[in-house]
DNA sequence: ATCCGCTTTCCTGATT
DNA sequence: GAATCAGGAAAGCGGA
């Protein structure tokens, strides 16, 4: 019937990020790109902050862990001091989150050198037009992020998760679909600040909730999902679907209020 | 290449 | 009448 929407995203799955990247590489793609640059692109201890900061996008896409969080502003540093930090700091600096971090720029730093691009023609660069360096930059972070990726399925680093902060599940069990809309909806009610009025709890200890600007959630879900025509009735139906398996409880009667079910996980103030 | 889980889309009918 | 709830059916999509 419709057209099914396109298409894949490739490394990132935020547009800021993708506007953050065509501006602030403006500069160095303007004045040529140094070849030196190249050989620090894969050494994290050469990363400029932005390029910091582009690594921690990365690593929470991955762990499909919600850029809220952690303060992001205790990783305002360049990669020198990001590889100075020790696994204490990762943990004051990210909690829970903390290890993930710690593990994934240990990986990095003992990888990086090993790294390369495929023999990058570096020759004509500066005459080359503009993306197509900054997409030889993006791929290249690709490579780093998809070695990381695949070390990470590899390993077992989840053990030491000790929480200071509530932990979400979704952190221990890299969940390989992206954030399921219950995980969406969890993470929503368990920002405040980043809930402007959208869902809010009816009863906390219990888990019941109601949705206060339905369709505001429906667009949030959608700008997630990329399908700018999600709408509620499609919403509800999905969290219909979670019923059966138990991540959510029918209340009666009650209009856009929905209760946790027994496997829904992270959403307590007091996990067991 | 195929299967599976998780939606997404659409729909009919009921309820608020 | 509009919004929401209930699910069946089928299709889409990404990952294993």
């Amino acid at each position: 019937t419709s057209e099914r929407r396109s298409c894949s995203m490739s490394i990132t799955s935020s547009s800021t990020l993708d506007s953050q990247l065509t501006t602030v590489w403006r500069p160095l793609v303007m004045s040529g790109y140094p070849s030196r640059t190249w050989q620090h692109e894969s050494q994290p201890q050469f990363w400029s902050k932005f390029q910091v900061w582009e690594w921690l996008q990365q690593v929470m896409d991955i762990h499909q862990i919600d850029a809220s969080s952690i303060p992001l502003q205790n990783f305002d540093m360049d990669g020198h001091q990001l590889c100075s930090l020790s696994y204490q700091d990762f943990l004051r600096a990210a909690g829970s989150v903390g290890p993930i971090l710690f593990h994934s720029i240990t990986e990095l730093k003992w990888s990086g050198t090993s790294v390369r691009p495929t023999a990058p023609d570096l020759s004509g660069i500066s005459t080359q037009p503009a993306p197509l360096v900054v997409l030889r930059v993006k791929r290249h972070f690709a490579i780093i992020l998809s070695k990381y990726k695949t070390m990470c399925k590899k390993s077992t680093f989840t053990s030491h998760h000790t929480s200071p902060t509530p932990p979400s599940p979704s952190l221990t069990q890299a969940n390989p679909r992206g954030t399921h809309l219950w995980e969406f909806i969890r993470d929503i009610l368990l920002n405040p600040e980043r809930n402007p009025g959208l869902i809010k709890w009816e009863d906390r200890t219990e888990g019941v909730f109601r949705f206060l600007k339905s369709e505001a959630v429906a667009q949030l879900w959608g700008k997630k999902k990329n399908n700018s025509s999600m709408t509620y009735e499609k919403l509800s139906r999905a969290m219909r679907y979670y019923y059966k398996r138990e991540i959510l409880e029918r209340v009666d009667g009650r209009r856009l209020v929905y209760k946790f079910g027994r496997n829904a996980r992270g959403w307590r103030e007091t996990e067991k």
